[in-house]
DNA sequence: TGACCATACCTCTGGCGGAAAGGTATTACA
DNA sequence: TGTAATACCTTTCCGCCAGAGGTATGGTCA
């Protein structure tokens, strides 16, 4: 299937996109972001997020910022202008997309 | 990601199974239905939906009857009850997905 | 004290959905 | 005669994502 580019999943980078849109998380505060905003329905999983994270960084979408907190490390991450962009496209995507498979299954 | 199951995707599946669940469809009409259907935004693909039509048939979903018309061959699938019921799975299974999916990005 | 869970980062492997590309045969039409 | 539409199909390859596991620190409870 493709609806216009590929994005009929890409669900989860776009919603890591979305958390980051609100302020700056750290890697394990967003899956646990993505599960209560869910209500549990959506289990992000970490095996997906840090290469998503990485892969984002690098294209340039992420910014990162190392802290620590208790003893523990943290990074912190957030959106690049570039990131904001492509999020605002994710979600026109999306609703498209949505759109669309929901007409045909009326 | 996962929503319950497994179909963040599986959207190709669902669509078939939508399409047939109205009336019996060859292959070929089944392409050019999804695409009007979402008024030209869905695009299914050959070489995933011949796949996908003998995996059904394989797992008892559809049946298939051959017929010819005007010097063509057509298959004709359609529906069983096992299929139907996966169909009514799947549209549930996508409801609550999207519903999850938009109470993140609001 | 030692066991165990939560926090916090990460990697490797492999399956499967799906795109790209191409193949075969018949009919319709310019 | 050659091109497009109809109608079926396969092979190849990539990227998303789950499963499983790995490392280290801090807090809690027996």
């Amino acid at each position: 299937m493709r609806s216009r580019t590929n994005q009929v999943s890409g669900v989860a980078e776009m919603l890591v996109l979305r958390c980051l849109s609100e302020r700056e998380m750290y890697g394990y505060e967003l899956v646990q972001a993505v599960r209560e905003l869910s209500n549990g329905e959506l289990d992000m999983r970490e095996s997906l997020l840090y290469p998503l994270l990485h892969g984002l960084m690098a294209d340039g979408c992420l910014g990162r910022k190392a802290t620590v907190a208790n003893g523990r490390q943290r990074l912190y991450y957030r959106l690049t202008a570039k990131g904001r962009r492509r999020l605002e496209a994710m979600i026109e995507e999306w609703r498209g997309m949505v759109k669309a498979v929901n007409r045909v299954i009326g």
